[in-house]
DNA sequence: TAAAACCTTGGAGTGCACTCCAGGCAAGCG
DNA sequence: CGCTTGCCTGGAGTGCACTCCAAGGTTTTA
């Protein structure tokens, strides 16, 4: 069976096409091996970028089988899960490499990989403070399209 | 008096010049008119950007001093205020050329305007949410390096 | 067993959002 | 008056994060 018809068929037997955001982590299996195209299914990343982040040394070293194709595990699936919610924190690639790097490099890192998080997480707050501001900016807009939407703009571009 | 100094007085004057974050809006004046740097200087953009932002039609047209120069007004402040917010949502360049041509475009695009505001404050909604969802995922890595530090990381990176 | 789908590599290319440069005009201070 | 500082333009360059390509080996399905 392809990968292709494995998720074919697991699209048509859920209720919902749209239940899980298109191309996220089901991760079905009970197993510990998959392959690249697998992972791609799973994170939504594409097959380059997986080969580009292990490149970088943004992944660890992937196992890989007896003819050299790459085949992951939970944990390098845990790893990836990771690296997507600091990706989406807008954390530059660099310093998840950094983090990595520190992982690597064992135990006595802990301190430093912990000031990381540390400040990363203030950088959530701060973008979390943020984004409410400007919920709050666009909230107004919104208002007024809706409600007093016949009264003139007095926005800038004439 | 040169921006410079204006820009050194009143960081020494204030008693903290960290209390605003560094190159942010004060807004001193009542007037009307500004000088890119001065722009710059409340923006926190560059003037180079200013003018790129032009280029692409950003911004309307910017009134000029009869030697050519650029003279923002306070309404171009304002909406260098919004496209700031919109672009800390994430939201692309050309989406706000876009509003920006539906605004030069006159009344009959409030509508059009609405729908890229709702788009956007659900955007904003959802990054909001996955952002919290990060933030669980630090505290608990957080919680781990900072209380049992001791244990063996299961962290992928070997 | 043959075709189709999948995987490999290094290196080049893309798109976005700036960012900088050269060469020159303008304005204000001493 | 000259010097420093600021501003102008078009176009080229930068950095990031992918994204794609060519050329070939592997695995799965019919």
């Amino acid at each position: 069976m392809t990968v292709m018809e494995t998720l074919t068929e697991a699209a048509d037997n859920g209720t919902d096409i749209c239940s899980v955001p298109p191309g996220r982590h089901p991760r079905p299996d009970g197993q510990d091996s998959y392959t690249i195209s697998e992972v791609v299914a799973f994170t939504g990343l594409t097959a380059h970028t997986l080969r580009w982040y292990e490149r970088i040394g943004l992944m660890p070293h992937v196992d890989r089988s007896h003819t050299g194709q790459r085949r992951y595990c939970n944990a390098d699936l845990d790893w990836l899960d990771l690296v997507g919610k600091l990706r989406l924190t807008g954390m530059p690639v660099a310093d998840m490499v950094r983090y990595a790097e520190l992982v690597r490099a064992g135990d006595h890192t802990y301190g430093e990989r912990y000031e990381l998080l540390e400040a990363t997480r203030r950088d959530v707050l701060a973008r979390i403070a943020e984004l409410r501001d400007t919920l709050a900016v666009l909230d107004r807009k919104i208002d007024f399209y809706g409600d007093a939407g016949r009264a003139l703009a007095s926005e800038r571009p004439r």
